[in-house]
DNA sequence: ACTGAAAGACACAGACT
DNA sequence: AGTCTGTGTCTTTCAGT
């Protein structure tokens, strides 16, 4: 194995990344095309391959990139419901917190989970096949998690824009 | 330019996926590790190069595969603050939904956007710099949007879970 | 659909500027 | 911190099965 695996290697050190205008060009094209080239990365930044290697090494090695993922399309795997789901809880402890954190990422439809501010506790991004499979996951898997107060869910009708994309 | 560049190629065909076993570990593999060599993916899912690669090629042609992105530390970058806007719009017709929907399109703050169930109409994830940033964007950019409601913000107070990992 | 071979491109490390 | 050079590996194509 010699390309880049990333992702699952140790957790990214607090060292000061100290962008420059180099590093953030490499980054801007890296994350709409993960996959092209440390050679074509060079040519479109006006530097040798070397040291871009050598950039993006640094780069994962600080996290400031944290992962190389390819974006699936997820109506065309059969998994196109989306559901936010809002949650409180019953106990607002330290303890009862990271009890629910472990659930939660223990729940594979929660594709993303935020604190948040406001009546409730949590946002959920839930994905499912369909409402069939939404129900099974809120009565079966969800409402089974310890200290839980109210749900409620606002469903997904369209996605007008879905991007990673972080303008820097 | 040999590598695959995916993104911004031509608007996937509506050709029937029917994936099979070997596909969806592609996937699998793919999902967390856009970077991998296909010498590697094909050693673990038992193949030799070249039906790998054909496959790939196929799974990004079909639409399945939507982009090789690399997911970078919004924290590191100077862009931690995430908001979740809640907005309504004043008229509902098809010709002010479509143009409330370019003007989306057109703030790069705004990472993703979706057509909801209930009180409001759509809901956006915000990024920004810091809670003087989001004013910005808030009062300069969101606000001047034309057929615009009422607009409600929930701030994200911290991140328990963040992935684009789909399961099929 | 897969195997095997073969050419060119690439990753990665080393010495040098 | 960058360029240049070299080696081994990988991508990608094309033959055959």
């Amino acid at each position: 194995m010699k390309r880049s695996t990333k992702t699952e290697e140790s957790a990214a050190p607090a060292t000061a990344p100290e962008l420059d205008a180099k590093d953030r060009e490499i980054l801007r094209h890296l994350q709409e095309h993960a996959r092209i080239s440390v050679t074509e990365i060079a040519a479109r930044v006006h530097l040798s391959p070397t040291p871009v290697h050598e950039r993006i090494r640094r780069l994962e090695e600080s996290g400031v990139i944290r992962q190389y993922a390819t974006l699936l399309d997820a109506q065309k795997l059969d998994q196109g419901l989306m559901v936010i789901c809002y949650v409180s809880l019953k106990q607002h402890d330290k303890k009862a917190g990271l009890k629910f954190i472990q659930a939660i990422n223990g729940l594979n439809e929660v594709v993303e989970c935020y604190s948040i501010s406001g009546e409730f506790d949590f946002m959920l991004k839930v994905r499912a096949k369909d409402m069939a499979g939404f129900y099974d996951f809120h009565v079966n898997r969800l409402s089974q998690v310890e200290n839980l107060g109210h749900v409620q869910s606002v469903f997904v009708m369209g996605v007008i824009k879905d991007t990673h994309k972080i303008i820097f």
